[in-house]
DNA sequence: TCTCCTCTCATACGAACGTTTGAATTGTAA
DNA sequence: TTACAATTCAAACGTTCGTATGAGAGGAGA
């Protein structure tokens, strides 16, 4: 067990926090005092309430898009010809799914606190989004515009974005799943992770 | 210009201004100021807080779902046939888009107040989604079966629910768009809502 | 040991919050 | 007009919030 710095333990558990009670609902006392340390400690490493919650979601969303486009670079790589549109889809959900389903690392917290941030139009948020990460999703846009000739430009564009709703509506839901199916959480994972990806190929592969 | 009552305003009031701001950044004090009554007129119409969220909610859910039964209701009058499952989807989907663009009666304020609702996993929400609503939800989600036959139930049931992602997602997005089109409101909501049947249709009609 | 720097601590401040209270006002029926 | 209920109002209560401040703990280098 490694002992973690009181930055560390700040952000951990404000990720925790946030996806238990959501933005509104916690106070930096409680962060701190479930945190191990002091009221203070929190302005002192993060200045001020916000900018340790923008701390909190770049670090994840870093390492989440990250991992999207080490997989999209994987799948075009040697060649120029479109890549298959399943493999395309898993590498932009998959990433997601997975950091929500890793426990360990606290992912999953951090999927529902981003599907959060994502109904409250966090305005950090959408600057990250539009901005450090506008890139990655244009790639991703276009690679499956490649693979989908049979569609327009505006439909794929459309789709991709209701996919991303579904995307969020599902991290949402392993974060505070009322669980209906005797499923163990890493089957029933696996389940919805790939029902997901067949979901989003099937809209994209029939025209109308 | 009919004159509205003190409870009226104050839930007009409030729907607006959640819409606007999320559930966490409005008090009652602003609520009660732009409903241009007192502060104490909101406990005494509805108790508290909390209670006055529920039934803003509430009086708008109650026409919603009544608006998508009707519909369904009158898909499958006289006949025991499947129903078309485009029609199906449109009496799902059509009725939230239309009250979210019908900034008349203040709905558009209305589906992004729900759509924060979702993502806040309001206890309330979920209650009254799993209570007073699910008849009508399992209603929808049996005739897309039987208009389906060549997917699996559990897949049906899958496919519903990131349809249901996207739905909200959009209706979200409806609230807070940051214009990227040139079109206007209603030509653009009417793009995307027949953008979202569609993608819906696709989803369901291919199998893998 | 002494000094310096990083970090943690207890404490205080003003602002904003939801809720309560009792008086004032309005509407209504006799 | 009078009497009574419904509604609106200003004011205050206690609590909680984010932030700021200055003292002190702890370790590293001289």
């Amino acid at each position: 067990m490694t002992v973690l710095s009181t930055k560390e333990r700040i952000l951990n558990t404000t990720e925790k926090l946030i996806s238990e009670k959501g933005f509104s609902g916690i106070s930096l006392r409680t962060i701190s005092t479930h945190a191990k340390t002091n009221l203070a400690a929190v302005n002192y490493h993060f200045g001020n309430k916000e900018k340790l919650i923008e701390m909190m979601l770049e670090r994840r969303l870093d390492i989440l898009f990250e991992l999207r486009i080490n997989l999209l670079d994987e799948l075009e790589s040697g060649s120029t010809k479109p890549c298959n549109l399943k493999h395309i889809l898993k590498a932009f959900i998959a990433p997601a799914l997975t950091m929500s389903n890793d426990n360990h690392q606290g992912g999953k917290r951090f999927m529902l606190v981003l599907a959060r941030a994502y109904a409250e139009k966090s305005e950090f948020l959408h600057n990250l989004l539009s901005k450090r990460y506008a890139d990655i999703i244009k790639r991703f846009a276009q690679s499956i515009q490649r693979a989908s000739p049979h569609l327009s430009e505006s439909t794929v564009f459309w789709r991709f974005h209701f996919i991303m709703g579904s995307l969020i509506y599902v991290m949402a839901d392993f974060g505070a799943s009322t669980k209906t199916s005797d499923l163990s959480d890493s089957d029933y994972f696996n389940l919805c992770c790939n029902e997901l990806i067949d979901f989003a190929l099937a809209s994209l592969t029939q025209s109308k």
